[in-house]
DNA sequence: TCCAGTAGGTTAAGCGCTTAACCAATCCAC
DNA sequence: GTGGATTGGTTAAGCGCTTAACCTACTGGA
């Protein structure tokens, strides 16, 4: 490892200087200048992050935190928030929690504040109370992906109209003439409440409010859906069509309905919720509500170091673009299954 | 923020033996310990992450090298990679390099040795240049999961044979009875070359070396073998079964043959790499050849930080676990297309 | 001739923590 | 009693970098 000081004594000079240089500030004559840069090309120095985030009182990375990133989705939302992140100079920490709150806890007990200066949090993984004590502590915390925009969390987010992304669902099936219809809930700890109340509420409002012949909770795992969706389909022969609140219930619901000999969208319309990228790679390929996962991504990194950079901003809430409808080929207009 | 030595001075110690409280390092009377610790806890303590590693002289993540993290099969491999560094004490800091050698060089250049003292690359995506000027900077070096157990890299890593991978695949279609195969090969800059190989020796060695009647380099997607994969069924009817190089493209020849109207695995034996997660939610399940990502992870993760702990080990290789075939329901014994 | 201003550096403190070296007091065996 | 261990701390240097404060020419205007 080369230090400032090995390359200030090559170029006859302190390390002050050299710091100078690099960071193109203070006063440094032209000719001073060549030869430190010529000694930090010659001796290959590099900066040490470490070194220079305590020195200037900052922790050198950002942190994500999600249940897990191997689920779908997540990856997606990783590769923006890095790419963000990189762009503004800092590195992405990625911390699993596997939906185990312990487990949250030590990584924002360890690294919140010393080592990553922000964490953006998805699917308030932690407690909320959890959050906003590690930010007495001083660290900024960014809830990544807030569900209900006309309630704020008490802690600055990103939010995304789910309830939207519900009724845009709901819309889609009502429109296409459905009037008998499962839904499939997905998430832990009633996270996806919003999604659903955004299709009940838009149901009600085209005046089709028990439309809704099933509700069912599944886990969120193709698994789920194909289990619960198997028993729903096989116990309600008069389903027409199924809104899932996220894609992977969806996409298993569509194995379901292939199992039983149930042809997609023919006899069966079935639309899904984010669409990650097995979305539009699955026979048929799933219509779903996209999720603007890319710029809440951004947004979220971008409110982080707005955050860090001054804390003095009153927990504010940033909007990402609104879900939008996206039709491939699981929907149709319905005919009755039992014909 | 709290400070060691705020901690000291209410516990009336210098900040020395709160460090070795801290540390269980150091003699330290019991009362005193207790009187440290009561004054952490009361101040909510944390230690500074950043500033224990630069006093330690090491960096205090490690770094996980990928194209993208958004690509299947990555996510999987990072959440094991990140699980054993958390058990170690470490954390990870994700780089996606989007398969761009400038972007993997600026991250090898930034964080190498001063954020990250140690970096885990996944298939050689930098170039093996830039990592061998990398590890003599002084950085530790280990490349995740090198494809040729019997060509060292000349940098530590963990090897999965990938020869094997690809003779298993081999055996189980000849074993199945097929002898009219399409290869579909995905992976950039040859990266797969060891897995077609592994194939074509194996079909060598069964006395079936011309069994394969077509082969074709595929972008390493759904699509990539969607389109590929079209083409080769449309224009190559006596083909029984196909053999991928990776799921992504395997699942992808499965839509080309259902658009046909080609029958899996009734009139087309569909057999893939990896097992990723889409693999076997796959209608039909797809039979694949299981790569042991995790153990791979594991592996990678405990040789760079034994390395990290001990440079002198001259370029180690660890040898995974072999990759194991997985029959689903996409294979079968074969009849002929045209019948 | 004198002084303010500026260009081009240097000095030194400090970020929060670790750790080797040192020191004072107590203990115990002989 | 006396010397060597042992206990229970403290001191101070240092990790590599940043940055405010300072210093020393030199320049030029009145």
């Amino acid at each position: 490892m080369t230090t400032l000081s090995q390359v200030a004594q090559r170029a006859g000079v302190t390390s002050a200087t050299v710091s100078n240089v690099l960071r193109q500030r203070g006063k440094v004559g032209e000719e001073t200048r060549a030869r430190v840069l010529a000694a930090v090309e010659a001796l290959g120095y590099r900066p040490h992050l470490t070194a220079r985030a305590l020195a200037e009182g900052r922790a050198p990375t950002l942190a994500l935190m999600v249940s897990s990133i191997a689920n779908p989705f997540y990856p997606e939302y990783a590769l923006a928030a890095e790419q963000a992140a990189r762009q503004h100079g800092r590195f992405l920490i990625v911390c699993n929690t596997n939906d185990d709150r312990a487990i949250g806890r030590a990584y924002l007990d360890q690294i919140a504040g010393t080592l990553a200066d922000g964490v953006l949090v998805m699917n308030a993984d932690p407690s909320l109370d959890d959050l906003k004590a590690t930010e007495q502590r001083g660290a900024t915390v960014v809830l990544g992906m807030w569900e209900k925009p006309h309630q704020p969390p008490g802690l600055p987010c990103v939010a995304v109209d789910f309830h939207l992304a519900g009724a845009l669902a709901a819309r889609h099936l009502i429109a296409l003439g459905h009037r008998s219809i499962g839904v499939l809930v997905g998430g832990a700890n009633g996270v996806h409440a919003e999604r659903e109340r955004g299709f009940n509420d838009a149901l009600a409002e085209l005046g089709h409010a028990n439309a809704v012949v099933r509700t069912i909770r599944v886990h969120d795992s193709v698994e789920g859906g194909l289990q619960a969706g198997a028993a729903m389909l096989a116990a309600l022969p008069s389903i027409t069509a199924v809104f899932a609140t996220n894609d992977l219930p969806a996409l298993g619901l569509m194995h379901a309905a292939a199992d039983l000999g149930i042809k997609v969208p023919q006899q069966l319309s079935v639309i899904g919720l984010t669409d990650i990228q097995g979305a539009h790679q699955a026979r048929p390929a799933l219509t779903t509500v996209a999720v603007p996962t890319a710029e809440a991504a951004s947004l979220a990194i971008a409110l982080l170091l707005e955050l860090i950079a001054s804390p003095q901003a009153q927990a504010p809430m940033r909007i990402a673009p609104p879900p939008q409808l996206v039709v491939r080929r699981s929907t149709a207009a319905p005919t009755r299954r039992s014909d």
